[in-house]
RNA sequence: GGUCCCGUGGUCAAGCGGUUAAGACACCGCCCUUUCACGGCGGUAACAGGAGUUCGAGUCUCCUCGGGAUCACCA
Protein backbone atom coordinates (compact mmCIF):
# COMPACT_ATOMS: atom_id res chain seq x y z
CA UNK A 1 0.00 0.00 0.00
CA UNK A 2 1.09 3.66 -0.76
CA UNK A 3 1.46 5.97 1.71
CA UNK A 4 2.77 9.92 0.99
CA UNK A 5 2.35 12.41 2.71
CA UNK A 6 2.74 16.39 2.34
CA UNK A 7 4.71 17.97 5.22
CA UNK A 8 4.50 22.06 5.16
CA UNK A 9 5.73 24.09 8.04
CA UNK A 10 2.89 26.15 8.71
CA UNK A 11 4.60 29.49 7.94
CA UNK A 12 1.95 31.50 5.74
CA UNK A 13 0.37 31.55 2.73
CA UNK A 14 0.46 28.45 0.58
CA UNK A 15 3.16 28.87 -1.87
CA UNK A 16 2.67 27.69 -5.11
CA UNK A 17 5.32 25.34 -5.12
CA UNK A 18 4.71 23.67 -2.21
CA UNK A 19 1.13 23.27 -3.57
CA UNK A 20 2.37 21.79 -6.79
CA UNK A 21 4.73 19.54 -4.47
CA UNK A 22 1.23 18.58 -2.26
CA UNK A 23 -0.40 17.98 -5.37
CA UNK A 24 1.89 15.52 -7.17
CA UNK A 25 2.41 13.64 -3.73
CA UNK A 26 -1.54 13.77 -3.91
CA UNK A 27 -1.76 12.56 -7.15
CA UNK A 28 0.63 9.70 -6.32
CA UNK A 29 -0.96 8.38 -3.80
CA UNK A 30 -4.32 8.37 -5.32
CA UNK A 31 -3.66 6.88 -8.70
CA UNK A 32 -2.07 3.97 -7.37
CA UNK A 33 -5.21 3.68 -4.85
CA UNK A 34 -2.83 4.17 -1.63
CA UNK A 35 -3.24 6.92 1.06
CA UNK A 36 -2.81 10.62 1.05
CA UNK A 37 -1.16 12.02 4.76
CA UNK A 38 -1.18 15.74 5.95
CA UNK A 39 1.27 16.14 8.56
CA UNK A 40 2.04 19.57 10.04
CA UNK A 41 5.69 20.23 10.67
CA UNK A 42 6.25 23.15 13.40
CA UNK A 43 9.57 21.86 15.11
CA UNK A 44 10.66 25.53 14.98
CA UNK A 45 8.27 27.35 17.14
CA UNK A 46 10.20 30.68 16.18
CA UNK A 47 8.77 31.05 12.76
CA UNK A 48 4.96 29.70 13.50
CA UNK A 49 2.47 31.90 11.93
CA UNK A 50 -1.08 31.65 13.70
CA UNK A 51 -3.58 31.00 11.83
CA UNK A 52 -1.35 29.14 8.78
CA UNK A 53 -2.63 25.79 9.80
CA UNK A 54 -5.87 26.59 8.87
CA UNK A 55 -4.84 28.38 5.39
CA UNK A 56 -3.75 24.88 4.97
CA UNK A 57 -6.49 22.87 5.03
CA UNK A 58 -8.90 25.39 3.39
CA UNK A 59 -6.65 25.57 0.46
CA UNK A 60 -5.89 21.90 -0.06
CA UNK A 61 -10.11 21.10 0.38
CA UNK A 62 -10.68 24.21 -2.22
CA UNK A 63 -8.93 22.25 -4.68
CA UNK A 64 -10.40 18.81 -3.55
CA UNK A 65 -7.01 17.46 -2.50
CA UNK A 66 -8.33 15.73 0.25
CA UNK A 67 -5.95 13.74 3.16
CA UNK A 68 -6.83 10.39 4.74
CA UNK A 69 -5.02 11.14 7.66
CA UNK A 70 -4.12 14.79 9.37
CA UNK A 71 -4.25 16.70 12.62
CA UNK A 72 -8.26 17.18 12.14
CA UNK A 73 -9.20 13.54 10.74
CA UNK A 74 -6.87 11.78 12.83
CA UNK A 75 -5.70 8.03 11.54
CA UNK A 76 -4.17 5.35 13.18
CA UNK A 77 -0.54 7.19 13.27
CA UNK A 78 -0.90 10.34 15.32
CA UNK A 79 -0.81 12.56 16.44
CA UNK A 80 -0.03 14.31 12.75
CA UNK A 81 1.17 17.55 14.51
CA UNK A 82 5.08 17.25 15.21
CA UNK A 83 5.03 19.09 18.01
CA UNK A 84 2.79 17.28 19.52
CA UNK A 85 4.77 14.40 18.89
CA UNK A 86 8.14 16.19 20.89
CA UNK A 87 8.06 13.41 23.25
CA UNK A 88 8.56 10.88 21.01
CA UNK A 89 11.84 11.79 19.22
CA UNK A 90 14.34 11.51 22.58
CA UNK A 91 13.99 7.40 22.73
CA UNK A 92 15.17 7.43 19.23
CA UNK A 93 17.93 9.26 20.00
CA UNK A 94 19.09 7.60 22.68
CA UNK A 95 18.89 4.36 21.13
CA UNK A 96 21.39 5.66 18.57
CA UNK A 97 23.31 7.01 21.31
CA UNK A 98 23.38 3.61 22.43
CA UNK A 99 24.32 1.70 18.73
CA UNK A 100 27.39 4.84 19.28
CA UNK A 101 25.49 6.02 16.03
CA UNK A 102 24.74 9.76 17.72
CA UNK A 103 26.18 11.35 20.35
CA UNK A 104 25.55 14.09 22.86
CA UNK A 105 27.32 17.39 22.23
CA UNK A 106 27.57 20.01 24.57
CA UNK A 107 29.68 22.51 22.75
CA UNK A 108 27.55 25.58 22.44
CA UNK A 109 26.39 27.58 19.66
CA UNK A 110 28.58 30.74 20.52
CA UNK A 111 31.79 28.97 20.06
CA UNK A 112 30.69 26.85 17.36
CA UNK A 113 29.88 29.78 14.98
CA UNK A 114 33.08 31.18 16.33
CA UNK A 115 35.56 27.97 14.87
CA UNK A 116 32.81 28.66 11.41
CA UNK A 117 34.05 31.75 11.24
CA UNK A 118 37.36 31.30 11.24
CA UNK A 119 37.33 28.13 9.36
CA UNK A 120 35.52 30.45 6.59
CA UNK A 121 38.03 33.06 6.89
CA UNK A 122 40.66 30.78 5.70
CA UNK A 123 38.82 29.76 2.72
CA UNK A 124 37.87 26.48 4.50
CA UNK A 125 34.73 24.49 4.96
CA UNK A 126 33.68 23.93 8.57
CA UNK A 127 33.35 20.38 9.64
CA UNK A 128 32.15 19.75 13.35
CA UNK A 129 35.25 17.33 15.00
CA UNK A 130 33.57 15.19 16.66
CA UNK A 131 34.99 16.38 19.92
CA UNK A 132 32.14 14.96 22.15
CA UNK A 133 31.81 12.29 20.56
CA UNK A 134 35.55 11.49 22.76
CA UNK A 135 34.18 12.57 25.73
CA UNK A 136 34.92 9.65 28.33
CA UNK A 137 31.70 8.38 29.49
CA UNK A 138 31.38 9.12 32.70
CA UNK A 139 32.19 13.06 31.96
CA UNK A 140 29.10 13.05 29.89
CA UNK A 141 27.07 11.70 32.81
CA UNK A 142 29.00 14.11 35.06
CA UNK A 143 27.76 17.12 32.63
CA UNK A 144 24.31 15.66 31.80
CA UNK A 145 23.90 15.63 35.69
CA UNK A 146 25.16 19.15 36.28
CA UNK A 147 22.20 19.72 33.90
CA UNK A 148 24.44 21.46 31.43
CA UNK A 149 22.60 22.50 28.05
CA UNK A 150 23.10 19.67 25.50
CA UNK A 151 22.61 18.51 22.06
CA UNK A 152 22.42 14.99 20.38
CA UNK A 153 24.55 14.53 17.20
CA UNK A 154 24.60 12.31 14.55
CA UNK A 155 27.86 10.24 14.69
CA UNK A 156 28.39 9.90 10.55
CA UNK A 157 31.18 7.22 9.62
CA UNK A 158 34.53 8.80 8.74
CA UNK A 159 34.90 7.09 5.75
CA UNK A 160 32.75 5.09 3.21
CA UNK A 161 30.05 5.95 0.97
CA UNK A 162 26.19 7.07 1.60
CA UNK A 163 23.94 7.10 -1.14
CA UNK A 164 20.49 6.30 -2.39
CA UNK A 165 18.23 5.96 -5.36
CA UNK A 166 15.65 8.54 -6.51
CA UNK A 167 12.96 7.89 -8.95
CA UNK A 168 13.22 10.60 -11.05
CA UNK A 169 17.65 11.39 -10.73
CA UNK A 170 18.82 8.09 -10.24
CA UNK A 171 21.58 6.68 -7.61
CA UNK A 172 23.16 9.78 -5.91
CA UNK A 173 25.95 9.26 -3.65
CA UNK A 174 28.27 11.00 -1.59
CA UNK A 175 31.53 10.64 0.46
CA UNK A 176 30.34 10.48 3.79
CA UNK A 177 34.09 12.42 4.65
CA UNK A 178 31.81 15.04 3.19
CA UNK A 179 29.47 15.01 5.67
CA UNK A 180 29.11 16.91 9.05
CA UNK A 181 27.64 15.55 11.84
CA UNK A 182 24.42 17.14 12.02
CA UNK A 183 22.05 17.80 14.96
CA UNK A 184 18.98 15.61 15.74
CA UNK A 185 17.87 16.79 18.97
CA UNK A 186 18.02 20.67 19.50
CA UNK A 187 19.08 22.35 23.23
CA UNK A 188 15.15 22.54 23.80
CA UNK A 189 14.50 19.47 23.47
CA UNK A 190 12.67 19.53 19.74
CA UNK A 191 14.25 17.35 17.46
CA UNK A 192 15.55 18.65 13.93
CA UNK A 193 13.41 19.09 11.33
CA UNK A 194 15.92 16.16 9.38
CA UNK A 195 15.55 13.91 12.57
CA UNK A 196 12.15 14.23 13.03
CA UNK A 197 11.66 13.81 9.60
CA UNK A 198 13.09 10.63 9.11
CA UNK A 199 11.52 9.17 12.25
CA UNK A 200 8.13 10.29 11.45
CA UNK A 201 8.17 8.73 7.76
CA UNK A 202 8.95 5.44 9.05
CA UNK A 203 6.70 5.32 12.31
CA UNK A 204 4.09 6.37 9.98
CA UNK A 205 4.90 4.00 7.31
CA UNK A 206 5.43 6.59 4.54
CA UNK A 207 6.70 4.60 1.39
CA UNK A 208 7.37 7.30 -0.75
CA UNK A 209 8.83 10.20 0.67
CA UNK A 210 8.15 12.88 -2.17
CA UNK A 211 9.49 16.64 -1.28
CA UNK A 212 11.77 19.33 -2.67
CA UNK A 213 15.11 18.87 -4.67
CA UNK A 214 16.86 20.70 -1.98
CA UNK A 215 17.21 17.36 0.46
CA UNK A 216 18.85 15.64 -2.54
CA UNK A 217 22.06 16.31 -0.90
CA UNK A 218 21.03 15.74 3.01
CA UNK A 219 19.08 12.42 1.38
CA UNK A 220 22.24 10.33 1.99
CA UNK A 221 22.47 11.19 5.14
CA UNK A 222 18.97 10.06 6.36
CA UNK A 223 19.51 6.82 4.92
CA UNK A 224 22.55 6.57 7.00
CA UNK A 225 20.07 6.67 10.06
CA UNK A 226 17.76 4.47 8.88
CA UNK A 227 20.59 1.90 8.33
CA UNK A 228 21.75 2.71 12.38
CA UNK A 229 18.41 1.90 12.82
CA UNK A 230 17.88 -1.02 10.90
CA UNK A 231 14.73 0.15 9.45
CA UNK A 232 13.31 -0.43 5.71
CA UNK A 233 14.24 2.39 3.85
CA UNK A 234 11.99 4.53 1.81
CA UNK A 235 11.23 5.17 -1.91
CA UNK A 236 12.56 8.91 -2.95
CA UNK A 237 11.23 11.49 -5.54
CA UNK A 238 12.52 14.95 -5.34
CA UNK A 239 10.48 17.81 -7.57
CA UNK A 240 12.14 20.34 -8.75
CA UNK A 241 11.31 23.89 -7.94
CA UNK A 242 9.05 26.49 -9.24
CA UNK A 243 11.31 29.10 -10.74
CA UNK A 244 10.68 33.05 -11.10
CA UNK A 245 13.30 33.39 -13.89
CA UNK A 246 16.33 31.18 -14.51
CA UNK A 247 18.09 31.86 -11.63
CA UNK A 248 15.66 32.69 -8.89
CA UNK A 249 12.91 30.61 -7.05
CA UNK A 250 9.45 32.02 -7.11
CA UNK A 251 9.41 33.41 -3.82
CA UNK A 252 7.27 35.42 -1.63
CA UNK A 253 9.05 39.00 -2.07
CA UNK A 254 7.65 38.86 -5.75
CA UNK A 255 4.35 39.29 -4.35
CA UNK A 256 3.24 36.57 -6.53
CA UNK A 257 3.96 33.13 -5.42
CA UNK A 258 1.14 32.03 -3.19
CA UNK A 259 -2.35 30.55 -4.31
CA UNK A 260 -4.21 32.60 -3.48
CA UNK A 261 -2.53 36.19 -5.04
CA UNK A 262 -3.96 35.11 -8.04
CA UNK A 263 -7.34 33.38 -6.60
CA UNK A 264 -7.71 36.91 -5.81
CA UNK A 265 -6.48 37.99 -9.22
CA UNK A 266 -9.51 36.42 -10.95
CA UNK A 267 -7.85 33.37 -11.67
CA UNK A 268 -9.95 30.02 -11.16
CA UNK A 269 -8.72 27.00 -8.66
CA UNK A 270 -9.21 24.74 -11.52
CA UNK A 271 -7.15 26.31 -14.07
CA UNK A 272 -4.09 27.39 -11.75
CA UNK A 273 -4.20 23.40 -10.45
CA UNK A 274 -4.48 22.73 -14.25
CA UNK A 275 -1.37 24.97 -15.30
CA UNK A 276 0.88 24.38 -12.14
CA UNK A 277 0.14 20.35 -12.81
CA UNK A 278 1.77 20.76 -16.11
CA UNK A 279 5.04 22.81 -14.55
CA UNK A 280 7.27 20.09 -14.36
CA UNK A 281 5.07 17.41 -15.72
CA UNK A 282 3.48 16.06 -18.89
CA UNK A 283 1.06 13.04 -19.47
CA UNK A 284 2.67 12.09 -22.54
CA UNK A 285 0.04 12.57 -24.92
CA UNK A 286 -1.18 16.00 -26.01
CA UNK A 287 -4.14 16.78 -23.59
CA UNK A 288 -3.68 20.20 -21.54
CA UNK A 289 -6.52 20.11 -19.80
CA UNK A 290 -7.39 18.01 -16.66
CA UNK A 291 -9.76 17.62 -14.19
CA UNK A 292 -8.65 16.65 -10.47
CA UNK A 293 -9.82 12.76 -11.65
CA UNK A 294 -8.35 12.78 -14.86
CA UNK A 295 -5.44 14.20 -13.33
CA UNK A 296 -4.97 10.99 -10.97
CA UNK A 297 -5.52 9.18 -13.98
CA UNK A 298 -2.54 10.18 -15.63
CA UNK A 299 -0.04 11.11 -13.25
CA UNK A 300 2.76 9.07 -13.06
CA UNK A 301 6.55 9.38 -12.00
CA UNK A 302 8.25 9.11 -15.65
CA UNK A 303 5.97 12.07 -16.39
CA UNK A 304 8.04 14.44 -13.99
CA UNK A 305 11.31 16.60 -15.03
CA UNK A 306 14.38 16.63 -13.35
CA UNK A 307 15.01 20.28 -14.31
CA UNK A 308 13.24 22.84 -12.69
CA UNK A 309 9.94 24.90 -14.64
CA UNK A 310 9.55 28.93 -14.89
CA UNK A 311 6.75 29.88 -14.14
CA UNK A 312 4.98 31.43 -16.97
CA UNK A 313 1.94 33.53 -16.18
CA UNK A 314 1.43 34.10 -19.77
CA UNK A 315 0.32 30.60 -20.26
CA UNK A 316 -1.46 30.58 -16.37
CA UNK A 317 -3.80 33.43 -18.02
CA UNK A 318 -4.47 31.92 -21.55
CA UNK A 319 -5.37 27.99 -19.65
CA UNK A 320 -7.77 30.36 -16.78
CA UNK A 321 -9.22 32.35 -20.08
CA UNK A 322 -10.21 28.83 -21.66
CA UNK A 323 -11.76 27.37 -18.29
CA UNK A 324 -13.86 30.67 -18.28
CA UNK A 325 -15.09 30.45 -21.49
CA UNK A 326 -16.32 26.51 -20.53
CA UNK A 327 -18.45 27.97 -18.36
CA UNK A 328 -21.92 27.80 -18.37
CA UNK A 329 -23.41 31.37 -18.38
CA UNK A 330 -24.48 30.88 -15.11
CA UNK A 331 -21.51 30.31 -13.66
CA UNK A 332 -19.75 32.70 -15.51
CA UNK A 333 -22.22 35.10 -13.93
CA UNK A 334 -21.39 33.88 -10.87
CA UNK A 335 -18.17 34.48 -10.47
CA UNK A 336 -18.47 38.05 -12.44
CA UNK A 337 -21.42 39.25 -10.05
CA UNK A 338 -18.82 41.43 -7.61
CA UNK A 339 -17.21 42.60 -10.78
CA UNK A 340 -20.41 44.11 -12.18
CA UNK A 341 -20.85 45.35 -8.83
CA UNK A 342 -17.58 47.08 -8.88
CA UNK A 343 -18.32 48.43 -11.58
CA UNK A 344 -21.87 49.46 -10.36
CA UNK A 345 -23.78 48.26 -13.46
CA UNK A 346 -27.24 46.57 -13.88
CA UNK A 347 -27.48 43.03 -14.38
CA UNK A 348 -30.89 42.61 -15.72
CA UNK A 349 -29.32 41.35 -19.19
CA UNK A 350 -27.15 38.95 -17.41
CA UNK A 351 -27.15 36.80 -20.10
CA UNK A 352 -25.94 39.33 -22.88
CA UNK A 353 -23.42 40.36 -20.87
CA UNK A 354 -21.92 36.71 -20.15
CA UNK A 355 -22.15 36.35 -23.97
CA UNK A 356 -19.93 39.22 -24.54
CA UNK A 357 -17.68 39.25 -21.66
CA UNK A 358 -17.06 35.37 -21.70
CA UNK A 359 -15.13 35.24 -24.74
CA UNK A 360 -12.97 38.39 -23.76
CA UNK A 361 -12.33 37.73 -19.66
CA UNK A 362 -8.93 36.19 -19.29
CA UNK A 363 -9.24 37.11 -15.57
CA UNK A 364 -12.25 37.95 -13.66
CA UNK A 365 -11.00 41.04 -12.48
CA UNK A 366 -10.56 42.28 -15.85
CA UNK A 367 -14.47 43.27 -16.07
CA UNK A 368 -14.82 46.45 -14.63
CA UNK A 369 -12.34 48.04 -16.80
CA UNK A 370 -13.83 46.58 -19.51
CA UNK A 371 -18.09 47.24 -18.49
CA UNK A 372 -17.53 50.72 -16.69
CA UNK A 373 -18.73 52.58 -19.70
CA UNK A 374 -22.22 50.97 -19.25
CA UNK A 375 -22.58 52.53 -15.87
CA UNK A 376 -21.10 55.86 -16.98
CA UNK A 377 -20.76 57.39 -20.60
CA UNK A 378 -17.02 58.53 -20.60
CA UNK A 379 -15.49 62.05 -22.16
CA UNK A 380 -14.67 61.05 -25.98
CA UNK A 381 -13.67 62.76 -28.42
CA UNK A 382 -16.05 63.42 -31.83
CA UNK A 383 -12.95 61.92 -33.24
CA UNK A 384 -13.93 58.38 -32.56
CA UNK A 385 -16.59 58.87 -34.91
CA UNK A 386 -13.62 58.60 -37.58
CA UNK A 387 -12.89 55.25 -39.12
CA UNK A 388 -11.75 54.48 -42.62
CA UNK A 389 -12.56 50.92 -42.35
CA UNK A 390 -16.00 51.69 -41.52
CA UNK A 391 -16.15 54.42 -43.74
CA UNK A 392 -17.78 56.82 -41.61
CA UNK A 393 -16.45 60.23 -40.60
CA UNK A 394 -18.29 63.13 -38.50
CA UNK A 395 -20.60 63.77 -41.41
CA UNK A 396 -21.43 60.64 -42.16
CA UNK A 397 -21.67 59.88 -38.66
CA UNK A 398 -24.08 62.64 -38.18
CA UNK A 399 -26.13 61.61 -40.94
CA UNK A 400 -26.54 58.26 -39.85
CA UNK A 401 -27.39 59.16 -36.35
CA UNK A 402 -29.95 61.11 -38.01
CA UNK A 403 -31.45 58.40 -39.27
CA UNK A 404 -30.71 55.73 -36.11
CA UNK A 405 -32.37 58.01 -33.39
CA UNK A 406 -35.91 58.14 -35.00
CA UNK A 407 -35.96 54.68 -36.24
CA UNK A 408 -34.99 53.46 -32.83
CA UNK A 409 -37.34 55.40 -31.18
CA UNK A 410 -39.89 54.41 -32.88
CA UNK A 411 -39.45 50.92 -31.39
CA UNK A 412 -42.65 49.38 -30.42
CA UNK A 413 -40.11 47.30 -27.67
CA UNK A 414 -36.61 47.38 -26.70
CA UNK A 415 -35.65 44.27 -27.86
CA UNK A 416 -32.64 42.60 -29.26
CA UNK A 417 -34.11 41.13 -32.67
CA UNK A 418 -35.77 44.39 -33.41
CA UNK A 419 -33.13 46.63 -32.42
CA UNK A 420 -30.49 44.41 -35.18
CA UNK A 421 -33.43 44.64 -37.81
CA UNK A 422 -33.70 48.29 -38.03
CA UNK A 423 -29.88 48.88 -37.60
CA UNK A 424 -29.10 46.65 -40.49
CA UNK A 425 -32.01 47.93 -42.25
CA UNK A 426 -30.85 51.21 -42.15
CA UNK A 427 -27.36 50.17 -43.83
CA UNK A 428 -29.26 47.99 -46.27
CA UNK A 429 -31.81 50.79 -47.59
CA UNK A 430 -29.32 53.10 -47.39
CA UNK A 431 -26.82 50.72 -49.66
CA UNK A 432 -24.16 51.30 -46.50
CA UNK A 433 -21.64 48.92 -45.15
CA UNK A 434 -23.18 47.46 -42.28
CA UNK A 435 -19.99 49.04 -40.49
CA UNK A 436 -20.61 52.42 -41.25
CA UNK A 437 -24.45 52.20 -39.23
CA UNK A 438 -23.30 50.48 -36.32
CA UNK A 439 -19.96 52.06 -36.37
CA UNK A 440 -20.95 55.67 -35.29
CA UNK A 441 -23.92 54.04 -32.87
CA UNK A 442 -21.76 51.94 -30.93
CA UNK A 443 -19.33 55.38 -30.05
CA UNK A 444 -22.29 57.25 -29.56
CA UNK A 445 -23.56 54.49 -27.07
CA UNK A 446 -20.45 53.66 -25.88
CA UNK A 447 -18.39 56.64 -25.70
CA UNK A 448 -14.88 54.53 -26.45
CA UNK A 449 -12.96 53.02 -29.22
CA UNK A 450 -12.72 49.26 -28.01
CA UNK A 451 -16.35 47.71 -26.49
CA UNK A 452 -16.80 44.05 -25.42
CA UNK A 453 -19.98 43.33 -27.97
CA UNK A 454 -21.09 45.71 -30.47
CA UNK A 455 -23.75 48.61 -31.07
CA UNK A 456 -26.57 45.97 -30.53
CA UNK A 457 -26.01 44.48 -27.11
CA UNK A 458 -24.74 47.67 -25.65
CA UNK A 459 -27.91 49.20 -26.29
CA UNK A 460 -29.91 46.66 -24.71
CA UNK A 461 -27.51 46.56 -21.87
CA UNK A 462 -28.41 50.61 -21.66
CA UNK A 463 -32.15 50.37 -22.33
CA UNK A 464 -34.07 52.26 -24.67
CA UNK A 465 -34.11 55.80 -22.41
CA UNK A 466 -30.09 55.70 -21.66
CA UNK A 467 -29.39 54.30 -25.34
CA UNK A 468 -31.38 57.27 -27.07
CA UNK A 469 -30.18 59.84 -24.57
CA UNK A 470 -26.48 58.86 -25.24
CA UNK A 471 -27.42 58.78 -28.91
CA UNK A 472 -28.87 62.51 -28.70
CA UNK A 473 -25.63 63.49 -26.89
CA UNK A 474 -23.02 62.16 -29.49
CA UNK A 475 -25.56 63.76 -32.18
CA UNK A 476 -24.68 66.91 -30.84
CA UNK A 477 -21.07 66.35 -30.11
CA UNK A 478 -21.40 66.41 -34.40
CA UNK A 479 -23.18 69.83 -35.21
C1' G B 1 35.21 27.08 -2.22
C1' G B 2 33.80 21.39 -1.31
C1' U B 3 29.86 18.09 -2.62
C1' C B 4 25.40 17.00 -5.40
C1' C B 5 21.95 18.11 -9.35
C1' C B 6 20.30 20.33 -13.94
C1' G B 7 21.06 22.26 -19.39
C1' U B 8 15.93 20.98 -26.59
C1' G B 9 12.86 27.69 -29.50
C1' G B 10 11.42 33.67 -25.17
C1' U B 11 8.35 29.98 -21.76
C1' C B 12 6.21 24.86 -20.83
C1' A B 13 7.64 20.55 -23.28
C1' A B 14 7.80 15.59 -26.74
C1' G B 15 12.07 12.86 -27.97
C1' C B 16 14.54 7.29 -24.58
C1' G B 17 20.91 5.64 -31.26
C1' G B 18 18.23 6.47 -37.50
C1' U B 19 12.32 12.06 -37.06
C1' U B 20 11.92 17.20 -42.55
C1' A B 21 13.65 17.83 -34.04
C1' A B 22 6.35 17.14 -32.20
C1' G B 23 2.68 20.07 -29.65
C1' A B 24 1.06 24.29 -26.42
C1' C B 25 1.70 29.60 -24.69
C1' A B 26 3.68 34.16 -26.45
C1' C B 27 4.91 36.87 -30.96
C1' C B 28 4.00 38.05 -36.40
C1' G B 29 0.82 37.68 -40.89
C1' C B 30 -3.80 36.40 -43.35
C1' C B 31 -9.10 35.05 -43.07
C1' C B 32 -13.83 35.68 -40.49
C1' U B 33 -16.13 40.13 -38.54
C1' U B 34 -20.07 45.28 -36.00
C1' U B 35 -14.71 47.81 -32.73
C1' C B 36 -11.97 44.49 -29.57
C1' A B 37 -11.98 39.54 -28.55
C1' C B 38 -13.37 34.41 -29.84
C1' G B 39 -12.64 31.08 -33.99
C1' G B 40 -9.85 29.31 -38.59
C1' C B 41 -5.25 29.10 -41.52
C1' G B 42 -0.07 30.07 -41.92
C1' G B 43 4.86 31.86 -40.20
C1' U B 44 9.53 33.22 -37.22
C1' A B 45 12.17 30.49 -33.52
C1' A B 46 15.82 25.29 -30.18
C1' C B 47 19.39 20.41 -29.19
C1' A B 48 25.07 25.49 -24.36
C1' G B 49 30.30 24.37 -26.48
C1' G B 50 34.19 20.76 -27.53
C1' A B 51 36.22 15.95 -27.86
C1' G B 52 35.17 10.77 -28.10
C1' U B 53 32.10 5.86 -28.85
C1' U B 54 29.21 4.36 -33.29
C1' C B 55 27.87 3.07 -40.09
C1' G B 56 24.86 6.84 -37.58
C1' A B 57 24.40 11.13 -31.45
C1' G B 58 19.53 15.89 -28.98
C1' U B 59 19.74 10.80 -27.21
C1' C B 60 25.85 7.06 -24.64
C1' U B 61 31.02 8.74 -22.26
C1' C B 62 34.44 12.58 -20.82
C1' C B 63 35.84 17.69 -20.45
C1' U B 64 34.50 22.90 -20.56
C1' C B 65 30.91 26.57 -19.83
C1' G B 66 26.36 28.24 -17.66
C1' G B 67 22.69 27.78 -13.80
C1' G B 68 20.77 25.83 -9.26
C1' A B 69 20.90 23.25 -4.46
C1' U B 70 23.49 22.21 -0.07
C1' C B 71 27.35 22.81 3.54
C1' A B 72 22.42 26.03 10.55
C1' C B 73 20.51 24.11 17.50
C1' C B 74 15.54 26.64 9.56
C1' A B 75 12.41 23.58 7.58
Amino acid sequence: MVRTRFAPSPTGFMHLGNLRSALYTFLFARHNGGRFILRIEDTDLGRYVEGAVDVIYRTLKSVGMNWDEGPDVGGDFGPYVQSERKGLYLPYAKELIKKRKAYYCFCTEEELSGRREAAAARGETFKYDKHCLHLPEEEVQRRLDAGMPYVIRQNVPEHGEASFDDLIYGHIAVDCADLDDMILIKADGMPTYNFANVIDDHTMGITHVMRGNEYLSSTPKYNLLYDAFGWEKPTYIHMTPIMRDATHKLSKRDGDAYFEDYVGKGYLKEAIINYVALLGWNPGDEREFFTMDELIEAFSIEGMSKSPAIFDVNKLTWMNAEYIRRLSTEQFTEYAMPYYQQAGIGTEHADVLARILQPRTEVFTQIPDMVDFLAKLPDYDAELFTNKKSKTNSEVAGNVLDMAIPALKALPAWEEQAIHDTLLGLAEQNGLKNGTILWPVRIALAGKQVTPGGAIEIAVLLGREESLRRLNLGREKLQ
